[in-house]
RNA sequence: GCCGACGUAGCUCAGCUGGCCAGAGCACCGCUCUCGUAAAGCGGGGGUCGUGGGUUCGAAUCCCACCGUCGGCUCCA
């Protein structure tokens, strides 16, 4: 008979099976009324009333916006209710698959005619109907013959159930909201929360086309968002970081900042403005100083490259889809997507000693990868971008140096721009079936990346198989301020391109025999567009100042006031900071607001009391008065917050 | 690429049940004001209504095609 263990290690003994209720009710009965399901052994979900018959750890799951179980509770069962509501209104809808996913839930259905978001009130309205009836989910088990007579001449239905079925499901459920047999139903192994009256903080988000299993060349289907909270400020909460991240797009403040453009006739080609520049060109000196206090050499490779040598890297072969092709006088060529087989052609010129070893080759690789128009977005997903790309030629030893080495480097340049490990994950990808290289070197070289991320402090995920098939690799993934993943960093073990089959690279030994060297792929921001993107809507334009383009404005109260300014202009860019005066005849009330709408780092105010003594009067871009400075002290405390990279308390907070 | 929505001035948007010469605010240019911490006043220029076709006496508005943008295109019941 069932010994239940609370959270808090009290032991509770039932003589017969009991439900999750029951247990609640053992407890308490406030708690018995908050409970929407049990978790069993911190693994399996299950509803409140389904029996336990065995011994078990047992956490009674209320609904709480902090508890990710409990959301995941909620969104499955709130996707029931929006199928019904859909099936109700729009007679023929067939259902496909409804799962609850990060910020909610989807559910893919087929239907009569399509939807639009015009549609969503009324399918709002109907949902709030069923939630307000209360009605119980209620689950219904049949043996797995019956189970899947009744989803007979459900295509999508029945479908689901023999994958079930396949593996290895028991009994075949149905859940109905209400009465079986009298309330509506759908086919799902739950588990789903005890009525419906729990549903009400939910909203329909948006609907999209998808195809069943994500096959193209399978049914088109209509897919709805949508997402439910515990109560309604969570789903508040929700919406207004919604809003926060509109606020914080990227295309919307690169334009308000002048930072590029786009346009039409070049999709997925930034234009850079002089600001976005400033910018970029930041970045890449910082990160050039980085790696070559590291020993890294910098190279620069051709942009357009044959056919033959494509051929030869595999690239022809396996991502021709993805390259830009020209041709000249009959021979075939392509933009490089990628930097790896430039660099390796650079390594074979002349003989290399294994005292040339290891080699870190470095270059800010200008690559055109011909995205799918639908994946284009702003900066963030482009055609044309430069990678922060590197090389390293090492030997299979010197792989967990090399290894460990870089997962420092990535540390320190991940905290510089306000990523602390908090906000850095690492996922270490593993063997996957197809592959080549022998068991052995894949033991080491998976050590290596396990130990490496051990040794620089960073916790890691493993996920099994996913590595590609001629290394494993780690990615790391960036936290922003709405805590939203960003994958950027990434670093991969490669066996395969300067093999012999491949592009052929050599090394003379210790031995004096000739082997081939181990290749590791790295990047730090991953492409600079893109991380660039990044960073805009992590600090909503906010820049540390270290990274702003414009980081301090003179503002001349009047025109008698502007030569001064100018002067100050002047002794502030000779010190190396972007400086820059406000010379029309404005009132200084507006000088003042666009400056801080411009999300100027600091400005200056100078009037006649200022030119008289030869200071500023200095304000920040958050509003902050920050008194009268002397120009030298100006210069120097600017100076100093470059140097710290400081980065502002409040810039990475935000709404998340 | 596929599905859906959208495309009007540099930006944000109105007009779109077909019919006065396509509008507003901001921005821009000119003039006046020379001003002390989030928008001074007046005047002016600017749009082949994404592109191309069609329907119509007449198209920003209706239809078709194309281009682009946005959202989505599994997290396997």
């Amino acid at each position: 008979m069932p010994r239940i263990t609370l959270p808090d290690g009290k032991l509770l003994e039932f003589p017969q099976p009991v439900s999750g209720r029951q247990v609640a009710e053992a407890i308490g009965p406030g708690l018995a009324r908050k409970a929407i399901g049990v978790k069993i052994d911190g693994a399996e979900i299950r509803d409140l009333d389904r029996p336990i018959t065995e011994d078990a750890r047992l956490t009674i799951i209320t609904a709480k916006n902090e508890d990710p179980d409990a959301l995941w509770l909620l969104r499955h069962s709130c996707a029931h209710v929006l199928a019904e509501a859909v099936c109700e209104l729009f007679p023929g809808t067939r259902l496909a698959y409804g799962p609850p996913v990060d910020d909610g839930f989807f559910y893919d259905m087929a239907t009569p005619r399509p939807l639009t978001s015009d549609d969503f009130a009324t399918i709002e309205a109907k949902m709030a109907e069923i939630v307000k009836a209360n009605r119980p989910f209620s689950r219904v088990d049949y043996p797995c013959e019956a189970g899947l007579a009744r989803t007979a001449g459900d295509k999508f239905k029945a479908d689901n159930a023999q994958r079930a079925i396949a593996k290895g499901a028991k009994t075949i459920s149905f859940y109905s909201t209400g009465n079986p047999g009298e309330h509506w139903e759908d086919l799902c192994a739950g588990p789903h929360v005890p009525a419906t009256g729990v549903l009400g903080a939910h909203k329909v988000m948006s609907v999209a086309g998808a195809y069943w299993h994500g096959d193209q060349n399978s049914d088109q289907l209509t897919r709805i968002y949508g997402t439910c909270f515990a109560d309604d400020k969570g789903l508040k909460t929700y919406l207004v970081r919604l809003e926060e991240a509109k606020k914080r797009d990227h295309r919307k403040i690169g334009r308000e900042m002048d930072l590029f453009h786009l346009q039409e006739d070049n999709p997925g080609q930034v234009f850079w403005h002089p600001k976005g520049w400033s910018i970029y060109r930041t970045l890449e000196d910082y990160v050039r100083g980085r790696i070559r206090d590291r020993g890294y050499v910098e190279v620069k490779t051709p942009s357009v490259m044959s056919k033959s040598l494509w051929e030869k890297s595999g690239h022809w072969a396996k991502y021709r889809e993805n390259m830009f092709t020209t041709a000249s006088e009959e021979r075939e060529f392509a933009l490089k997507p990628m930097n790896c087989p430039g660099h390796i052609e650079i390594f074979k010129q002349g003989l290399r000693s294994y005292r040339d070893l290891p080699l870190r080759m470095a270059e800010f690789g200008s690559c055109c990868r011909n995205e799918l128009s639908g994946a284009l977005h702003g900066i963030m997903r482009v055609r044309g971008f430069v990678q922060d790309d590197a090389h390293i030629f090492c030997t299979e030893a010197q792989i967990p140096g090399e290894v460990a080495d870089f997962c420092r480097l990535l540390k320190e340049v991940y905290r510089d721009f306000g990523f602390g490990d908090d906000r850095v994950l690492v996922k270490f990808s593993t063997r996957p079936a197809v592959r080549v290289g022998s068991d052995e070197s894949w033991d080491r070289a998976e050590a290596a990346l396990a130990d490496a991320c051990k040794q620089a402090d960073l916790a890691y995920e493993v996920r099994a198989g996913e590595g590609a098939f001629y290394g494993p690799k780690l990615e790391f993934t960036l936290l922003d301020s709405l805590s939203r993943q960003w994958q950027c960093g990434t670093i991969q073990v490669d066996y395969q391109l300067p093999s012999a089959e491949r592009l052929d690279a050599q090394y003379v030994g210790e031995d004096g025999q000739k082997h081939h060297p181990v290749i590791l792929h790295r990047a730090i921001l991953g492409s600079i567009e893109r991380f660039i993107g990044i960073l805009i809507e992590h600090f909503a334009g906010k820049f540390p100042l270290w990274l702003a383009p414009e980081q301090i404005r003179v503002l001349p109260i009047t025109d008698e006031h502007v030569p001064y300014a100018r002067e100050l202009g002047d002794r502030l860019r000779r010190a190396d900071i972007r400086a820059t005066v406000d010379e029309n005849s404005e009132k200084l009330g507006a000088k003042i607001r666009l400056a801080r709408t411009d999300r100027v780092s600091y400005f200056a105010v100078v009037g006649a009391q200022e030119v008289a003594e030869r200071t500023v009067s200095l304000q920040n871009q958050a509003g902050e008065k920050l008194g009268s400075l002397a120009i030298e002290a100006l210069i120097e405390r600017l100076c100093a917050e470059v140097a710290d990279k400081r980065i502002a308390p409040t810039a990475a907070v935000g709404a998340g």
